[in-house]
DNA sequence: GATGAATGAGCATTCATTCAT
DNA sequence: AATGAATGAATGCTCATTCAT
């Protein structure tokens, strides 16, 4: 009835629809994981039905790779460069301190379900193999610029120590959920070794120089 | 009238029924989760039909239970004196190695679908404090007979390590789950700042100058 | 745009398949009792699936309390008004006609299963008692303005007739599902005592000499 | 080991242990109804598991005829003798009194749910007809005998009379279940036009001459 | 685009029944 | 005769998905 033009186009419109359905589906998969969380439900906490659901995403398996997607574009996009303009010397802080907010931008637990779901379809095990690139790339990058000595390490290495990252913010990540506190010092103590240009790579518990 | 003994009592038979039925669903859990998990499939594993194991289980979740709590019990009773025993020099050594063990006895992703069944009963979430509380006090039994002065560390100080270390593992859990390798060398590097008595307490990073 | 309006609306719809539900699981409950009738076969019944009923009703006992609830409402609200409104000289005889007609809308198995299901919810029980209720105070409201002095009954008096009128109702209809005629004459002899308002309350089988 | 003779014989014992499932059986059923009602329920009842229920009736049908076929031989032996050994003027009374009991060893609803498993086997059918043909001829001995000048009437008249009985009987028991006090009072009102020799066969309601 | 009635595959669970003990 | 572990058919129910509105 009405001709005054809405201040938002259709796009705009889905968009926020899917924005909506994707932090609710995020909610869901955290409370009850990916096989537990229903579709009803998800759309229920989005504000709509499950009409709306399959307006925007052919099945569930879609939803989750689009979520994954999004939160590892977000971090490539947003988190990552913010992170890189710090200057050199409160960096590593600031990552630590990412790495200690209530809801990091990186589910990994979601990347998890993700990797379940892998046989489901081409694109579902193509999104994961995305999705974990670009993760342990945006870290790589964290730490080839990082300072402290570490941007002086072999490419290989670096490597290494990105996949150490990754399963320092998955730790504290788990732990959480377990209802565990991992807070600020835990992540300290994690990443201490991986920070430190001159932990050895002679064995395990060396990292001191303890058998010397 | 009675024939010759069985090699296995009934009371035997049934124990080896639930264990094969314990070692089925691990295998279940880890590849679809407790919610993608049927039971068939579990029973199936284990070669028997669903009725064996509505014989010996109340339902799923008292499974994922006993699961958890048979884990986390052969963790303090043959792991963890295992690694006790070892003398104190090849200690660290034999952790890092313990925990890069494809399948240690310690899936952490089991507790965190325990976590979630929390609201399913009193006896699930008890469950799941035993577990938590088991599993951070043999860590700390290790941080506190273990070498290289970390005895020495105040309690509050070894509490904190154990959680780190907790982090550590169930991060390379995850990883693992995730397809991305996490081998001897990223264990290393996670558990380097814990090991070291003198990783400091004064911020994020600050590892480097531990050992000056 | 729009196209033709159907000639049902959604919810006219809607309620055309909980009737249809409603009779078929009449007619299933009668055959094989309330735990005997699997959904299936009630949906079935009705030319539908099993999805078409459990987006009808929440489970198999509110659909037995929403039967009950229909079937005293339409005796309240149709049969009731319907006797009333026959001449007193007749009525008797089209109450017992009615009692004989092959389904009546009281099947009292029908309570019997509500009965037995009291526990299942709060609900459960409060539809027990409102179908009885009505149940009796209906009947009462028929003996009120029965002829043939029974309007000049006390009140308790007129209490325990029609119970004993839902006595025989109750009877007639087991009777019906063990295979037994029972004929018009057998409601006629089990009405004859309720119906004279001269029997009297001195003791069974006194009612030969209350014409005298 | 001990070699004291056992005070039961095994025939004794057996039967003592079917009579204990038998009478669990009638409990169960009249709660749950039987199809409600478990095997494991009626055994645990009567203090047993499974396996006695099984070593002693080939299924719950078999279990159910059982019933039927006692309550009815028990009607016909040791009830009906004792009444028609009342002197005539007593009789009605006692049998009002009988019909008001607690627990008549006719519980008509039972024989309800064998006329549900009707199709099961021709056994079950052959129970069914045998326990209502039993039944109407007590009943029918009943009214033969009795007094007041019943004895008089046609062979017909009193068949019918005799399935006025049951369904006074049927009607009794189920408002009994249904939780609506059957009292003798009630059972009086059903009775009295059944004893009266002189209730018109014209049509209902005309008991009293009410046409005249 | 969104709704919600209906579908039907899938799943947890119950339970009658068998059989080795 | 009784036990109880194991079976497997049957059933209530959930939920992803479709489609007419």
């Amino acid at each position: 009835m009405s001709t005054i033009p809405p201040r938002l186009t259709r796009a705009e419109q889905r968009e926020r629809t899917r924005e909506k359905l994707l932090d609710a589906a995020a909610d869901a998969f955290a409370e009850h994981g990916f096989e537990g969380a229903s579709i009803d439900d998800i759309a229920a906490r989005a504000g709509f039905t499950r009409g709306a659901f399959y307006s925007n995403f052919a099945d569930k398996t879609e939803l989750l790779v689009t979520l994954c997607d999004r939160r590892i574009a977000g971090f490539a996009h947003f988190e990552l460069p913010r992170i890189l303009a710090i200057p050199e010397e409160q960096r590593l802080a600031a990552v630590a301190r990412w790495l200690a907010a209530e809801a990091p931008p990186l589910e990994l637990l979601l990347v998890l379900e993700l990797a379940r779901q892998r046989g489901q379809s081409p694109d579902t095990a193509a999104a994961l193999d995305r999705v974990v690139d670009r993760l342990l790339a945006g870290i790589e990058q964290l730490l080839a610029i990082g300072g402290e000595g570490l941007a002086d390490l072999p490419d290989a290495e670096r490597e290494v120590r990105a996949r150490a990252v990754l399963a320092a913010v998955a730790g504290t990540n788990l732990l959480d959920h377990l209802g565990v506190d991992a807070d600020a010092r835990v992540i300290e103590l994690l990443l201490a070794g991986i920070a430190d240009p001159a932990t050895s790579a002679t064995g395990a518990g060396s990292a001191h120089g303890s058998h010397a």
